[in-house]
RNA sequence: GGUGUCAUAGCUCAGUUGGUAGAGCAAAGGACUGAAAAUCCUUGUGUCCCUGGUUCGAUUCCCGGUGACACCA
C-alpha cells in the first residue's frame, strides 16, 4: 500500500490548525506538528498552539513536546518527525497528516540536511562573542582562510550564516562545503505540500486581530514566566522580545503591541517568500475552506 | 464674518535662493543546509490641493478658490 504524508503549510494565522484537524480526522492520522516555536511546553499563548479541545480532538505530536532549554534544531527535527514517521506507518497507518509554519524544518523533513557533527556550545559561545564584539569582518576573514568554497557561496553579510560555517570548520577541522554533499531525500512515502493562502490583507488583519487576542489570554504572564530563558534561542520570537523590552522600560505597551503585530506580518512575508519558488505545492485559498 | 498659518509619498514631515523632490515610519521584493517566529540583502514618480497670472520654465513668486488648524469677533 502507497504510504502518503500530506504536509499542509501556509503562513501564520492563515488558518492551517483547524484545517489539518480536519485532515487528519478524515484519514484517521494524528497530526504531526512542524513547527520550531510550538514545540516548547513552556510557551503556548504568544505561539498560537491549538486549544485543549483542539488537542483533544486529534492526537498532536511535536506540540509542546520539548524544553525551552533544549536547544532545538531544524536536524534535530529530520531525525526525530522521521523517526516517528517511520512508525507511525508502520502501526497501519496509509495517509499522516502533517501541519506547520516552518519552512526550513519542512525542508528538513521532506528533502533532509547533511550530516554535519555536532559543535559544542562553548565553541559557537565564544564565536558568537567575537561577532558581538569584533563584527562580522573578523569571522568572514577566517571562513576565507578556511574554507574558500564556503566564503564564495553563502551570505557573507548575515553573522548567523558565517558563525555556522566557521564554528563547523573549527569543530571537525574540515571544511563546512565539505559536509554538503545533496542530502539524497529518498522517503519511502510520498509527499503531497498543500499550501494555504489568504488575500494579504486579510491575512493582515487576522494577525492583528490575534495579537490583540494573545494579549486578552496572558500574554505579559507568560512572558514574565520566562524572563530567566530570554536570551535563549526559543525566546527569540516575535511576541516574546518585544514583551521582555516593554517589560525593561524600553517602550510602551502600546508600542510593543503595535511592533508585535508589524513584525509578525513580516514574518508571515518571510515564510511565502520562502514557499513561493517551491513548485510542488498545491496552493488553495483558506478563505474557502 | 475677520485675520493669520498650513496644504509635498499610505502616514508624519523636510526641501527646492524658480530648472518637476527626499528623510523617518509604514509597505514591497528576495536569500536561506542544525539559532529559521532566527538572521541577512534590496527597493522611494509622487496630479508637490485646484484655477489663473508673471516667467523660456511655477511644486516654489503673485491673485482667486477649496480644505484644515489657530486666534479675533
Amino acid at each position: 500500500m502507497a504510504r502518503r504524508l500530506i504536509v499542509i503549510l501556509g503562513p501564520t494565522a492563515v488558518g492551517k490548525t483547524d484545517y489539518s484537524i480536519r485532515e487528519a480526522l478524515k484519514y484517521g492520522s494524528p497530526v504531526i506538528s512542524c513547527d520550531s516555536r510550538q514545540i516548547y511546553m513552556e510557551m503556548s499563548v504568544g505561539t498560537a498552539v491549538p486549544t485543549e479541545e483542539q488537542l483533544a480532538a486529534v492526537r498532536h505530536y511535536f506540540i509542546h513536546s520539548h524544553h525551552v532549554w533544549d536547544l532545538y534544531s531544524a536536524g534535530r527535527y529530520e531525525v526525530e518527525a522521521l523517526g516517528l514517521v517511520e512508525s507511525l506507518f508502520n502501526q497501519g497507518h496509509e495517509t499522516l497528516v502533517m501541519a506547520g509554519g516552518s519552512g526550513f524544518y519542512i525542508d528538513a523533513f521532506c528533502r533532509g540536511l547533511d550530516d554535519f557533527p555536532p559543535v559544542d556550545m562553548e565553541l559557537r559561545e565564544s564565536l558568537n562573542r567575537r561577532l558581538v564584539e569584533e563584527g562580522v569582518e573578523s569571522l568572514r576573514l577566517d571562513l576565507k582562510r578556511l574554507d574558500p568554497a564556503s566564503y564564495a557561496s553563502i551570505d557573507i553579510a548575515n553573522g548567523q550564516r558565517v558563525l555556522r560555517a566557521l564554528e563547523v570548520c573549527l569543530a571537525t577541522g574540515r571544511p563546512f562545503s565539505s559536509y554538503k554533499t545533496s542530502p539524497s531525500g529518498n522517503r519511502s512515502f510520498t509527499i503531497e505540500k498543500v499550501g494555504l493562502y489568504r488575500d494579504r490583507e486579510e491575512l493582515y488583519r487576522r494577525i492583528d486581530a490575534r495579537v490583540l487576542d494573545m494579549l486578552d489570554h496572558g500574554l505579559v504572564d507568560e512572558v514574565k514566566s520566562l524572563s530567566a530563558y530570554r536570551n535563549l534561542p526559543a525566546l527569540q520570537t516575535v511576541g516574546y522580545k518585544e514583551i521582555f523590552s516593554c517589560l525593561d522600560g524600553e517602550i510602551s505597551m502600546d508600542e510593543a503591541v503595535r511592533l508585535i503585530q508589524r513584525n509578525t506580518r513580516h514574518y508571515a512575508k518571510r515564510q511565502m517568500s520562502y514557499w513561493r519558488r517551491d513548485g510542488s505545492i498545491r496552493w488553495i485559498d483558506a478563505a474557502g475552506l
